[in-house]
DNA sequence: TATGAAATATAATAACA
DNA sequence: TGTTATTATATTTCATA
């Protein structure tokens, strides 16, 4: 939503927020391994290593590429149970959402954090060494909160990422 | 689960799987940036540049890291709306959980899936262009898919990433 | 066995056409 | 956008604790 403006003219074969097929190549690279070297991208992407260094560094200003992170297996740094927990606030408690919200994602084992529309208001995914740790974090850290009126909890017997395909 | 054997006593102040304070601080860098230069990462965990390497391609080799992943914003990149659709199958379509859980992450709308114990058997998390693409991804992509028997879509106002603290 | 210092190879970056 | 020159970084080698 910054840089490049809306006449999508200028340049050839865009399809969604002014990326073209080099832009899309880089994304797909890069979201599939985030370590790609520049020299090795540029030489899949087609183009020149200053050229793909500017599109990779445009496509951060604008914020398509939102950030680079390390994927970490929870189980092999002794997370060994994941679930998902969704949360319902109390009706009064909504105003609070946002620092509920915070709450939550500070907590160790929270992985990921969903704000939903609709009964639930969140969901949450969670790791955490074993069951007594989850039966812990489910009555005591969330439960015991004012603002949860309910959890639900499902455990987690597998998860993947999506295909990935930009 | 590779290298490092069983004998805890070797190296210093393990906590889990063999992993001792600078390799946690490895992984919390690594997580928050996954771009971080092997030298500001060898210099943030207090080691020479080449015992870094070493270690973080140990943490890669034990399958600790199991990867490294840009993120890109799906708002950016044209899809904004999201949703978490949860799905039950047939029970006598249990068998082929493994080729429907493979059909679902193919789907290009798909950012991530949970398999999952309990009632519903796989919570999908989904971008979209816009609400059409929704529904023709709920009404035909999945539900017509002889192994489903239900599905039951939330809109998700936002997400976020965990705390990231190893 | 793990570490670090130094040397080398490779890659990232900037200046300019 | 690409070519070239420069700088920084990754990586290997080897010595050491």
């Amino acid at each position: 939503m910054a840089a490049s403006d809306s006449s999508t003219s200028r340049r050839a074969a865009m399809t969604d927020a002014g990326l073209d097929a080099v832009d899309r190549t880089i994304l797909s690279e890069l979201s599939r391994n985030g370590r790609l070297s520049n020299t090795e991208l540029a030489a899949r992407a087609g183009i020149a290593e200053s050229t793909c260094l500017k599109r990779v560094r445009a496509l951060q200003a604008n914020g398509v590429i939102v950030g680079f992170h390390a994927e970490i297996s929870p189980a092999a740094i002794g997370l060994h149970l994941e679930a998902l927990i969704t949360i319902r606030l109390h009706a009064h408690a909504r105003g609070d959402l946002r620092r509920f919200q915070a709450y939550v994602e500070e907590l160790p084992a929270t992985q990921r954090v969903y704000f939903l529309a609709g009964d639930r208001d969140f969901l949450v995914h969670v790791a955490v060494p074993d069951a007594a740790a989850l039966r812990e974090l489910v009555s005591d850290t969330l439960s015991l909160r004012p603002e949860v009126a309910s959890t639900s909890t499902s455990l987690i017997f597998a998860h993947a990422a999506g295909s990935r395909g930009i």
